[in-house]
DNA sequence: AGGTAATCGAGACGGTACGTCGCGTCTTCAG
DNA sequence: CTGAAGACGCGACGTACCGTCTCGATTACCT
């Protein structure tokens, strides 16, 4: 659903004989983004408007219309720039348990930020529209998803014996890892407490010793 | 937000002298709360406009300003409604690890319900609209909290020292054990397996095991 | 179609037995007619609706309509009151010139108290309503049609010689008698300034001692 | 209050370079003047709608806000197209009184027509709306206000010896000219007799002939 | 250098739903 | 039975954005 920059659209019918004419201007794909992210951020979801962002960003509707399919493919393309970085994995820092805790912190903290406040009004949306749904969870959340099974998968590969690591319980683990921050987000609207972000931590390690030693699962 | 029906509005200043003319009719109520259930479930929350609920409830729109604020607000009426019993404990059946297992087994079915499909849309909404977030909190997801807490508490008692279990404690767990179920659903958008069910069960009896016995956390 | 007073109107089916409960309350019939004259002068008919009479009459919507069919037809009722008398022909006062120069001067100042601006009104929802146009046409207007064709008539047979006086020439003199005050009102929403009465008066006269000593006309 | 047509508004700042975009659509423009001038004589000026000329238009509601301010608005722009024609002095076709006979017979035909109706209801419209008397009294009725002086002007200097023809002179005539039809029209809605036609005509001249001759009038 | 083909601004246009107003009918209760 | 209060179905109001479209002006590439 979302127009990428980088790999270019689809749209080029025939790529040998290049067309003539004025190429897609970056800056108005700029100024499209910020404007969708500063509406966003400054009035809310509702309050995002086509037209909104035409006047904002300075541009005309058509132009829009051109390269997006809609407000929510805009944001989209935002979160996939902004996102990405901000939920990455950056162990070897230190202790497992302390690489842990502290990417759980800034998975925490990133809700707080713009790119944070994208994401949440787009799951959001995901849940009223089924299109919506669809480039997301196709998209950047499956994406995100390999990257956190990756990400983990090495933290628990330093942390335990690393034959024993496998892939269906690493999968089942970030559930469990990230489920309750998702959760006092999403259903309670409430900032992550670090105690939550502690515990959680803990216990998924703890879990994984337990899981790897025992190894009672179907 | 919500008008409830059992107890009235607190526009009753005098209930002793009650006004002359007709009143609000019960059966009107339900005509508009079936459409608007129907209507979701059918077609989806950003299909479901005012019109549309007044024509499928025959029904005039005014009637239907006169008495909630918006759709959101007719949604979260028929939420009072339904989805209390559905996610409701019903503790004393059998072992305490069974009974929480059937408990989470409920509301992971609850999300396919039409009931779930109502409180999955005001999650959504919630993520994009500061007014229907308070109201959705403050009203229905409170409440529920407090009978998790409660619902919770009660089984641990039966299954731990009495004594040990603190409130505080009880509400952590609630995080554990409730997050990985909603972030499958809410960010993932997949039914629930039973063995997520089955793990986060064991998993938090386990861990309120630990707490209890080792040290009561910081 | 207006509700008069005196002769009760035939809703009496049996007048005979004459039936039980309170009568019509003549303090809400007055309530009524008051308002809506009130109105129409400080808001202007577009703004005058049933339901802003009752409010400001203090009485119910139902009663109103109990009594009058339309917001046109209460005022018909306060027209019947109160411009009969201000239309009426008070001759023998002075020289027949005098007298009509009189008459015309009130006819034109009429339009500027409330009965009417009610009439004003009433001659405008005519122009847009068929059933109006009956009603004011049928009621009202043919009776002060046949006032003024009385009062005309008895003024030149004063001024002639009473046999030359013919129905149909008093019937067109009355047109033009009156029909450049209601085109300066109707049409150009001006006052009728004194020049325009006492031409107009004394073209009547001159023209009827021409009709009536040639006669030339089929 | 009117969108004229040929001379353009006046929100044309230069003229010269003129703005980007998609012009005006003529064909809108007609159509919705179209449209309007037939339900009204069709259904009448209550049942005439925005939303009733906009679907027999096959025009959006918005795009007829864009350009009229109500539906008064679009009659007084057809009145200006069909009624100015339709009231136009053509004289010079015989005798002085034949002239004024045949005009006169014109003005009475006139309010048969489909142009007449919209300006009889535009009349009575502007009894009741301080609004439109202001619009059409500033605008269509004050131009042909001035084609009638200049048109009886005219014929009487035809008639009577040029340089006795004073202009004051002529618009008290003009008064008592077209009065006694509108008279009829408005207040009573009968048709023009031809008889009230020649009446009035005769009149007129008969009048100025003594005018002329004996004093000028104070 | 000119032609060609795209982008871009502006905004008119046919629509859909919004939330409001007043209509005329009806129901309830007090006197 | 009257009358105040007001809920109800209804129709139109005037507004906000939608997504499509038509303009003219402005580039950038390609003969």
């Amino acid at each position: 659903m979302s127009a990428t920059r980088k790999p270019q659209p689809a749209c080029d019918q025939h790529p040998v004989i290049s067309r003539t004419g004025p190429r897609r201007s970056e800056s108005v794909r700029l100024a499209v983004l910020h404007a969708a992210d500063d509406l966003l951020v400054e009035r809310g979801f509702a309050a995002l408007t086509i037209e909104g962002i035409a006047q904002r960003a300075g541009v005309a509707k058509q132009t829009i219309y051109r390269w997006w399919k809609s407000k929510v493919d805009i944001l989209l393309d935002t979160l996939t720039d902004d996102a990405r970085e901000a939920l990455e994995w950056r162990t070897g820092q230190g202790s497992p348990e302390d690489d842990l805790t502290d990417h759980l912190q800034r998975v925490a903290d990133f809700f707080a930020e713009p790119a944070g406040q994208v994401m949440q009004a787009l799951l959001g949306h995901a849940q009223l529209d089924k299109e919506t749904a669809a480039s997301l969870r196709g998209g950047f959340l499956r994406e995100q998803r390999e990257r956190d099974i990756a990400g983990l998968g090495a933290l628990l590969t330093r942390a335990l014996a690393p034959a024993t690591v496998d892939d269906r319980l690493v999968d089942h683990l970030v559930d469990l890892l990230l489920g309750p921050l998702y959760y006092r987000v999403l259903v309670f609207g409430k900032p992550i407490d670090k105690e939550l972000v502690n515990t959680t931590a803990r216990l998924v390690l703890t879990l994984a010793h337990e899981f790897t030693s025992t190894e009672p699962e179907a």
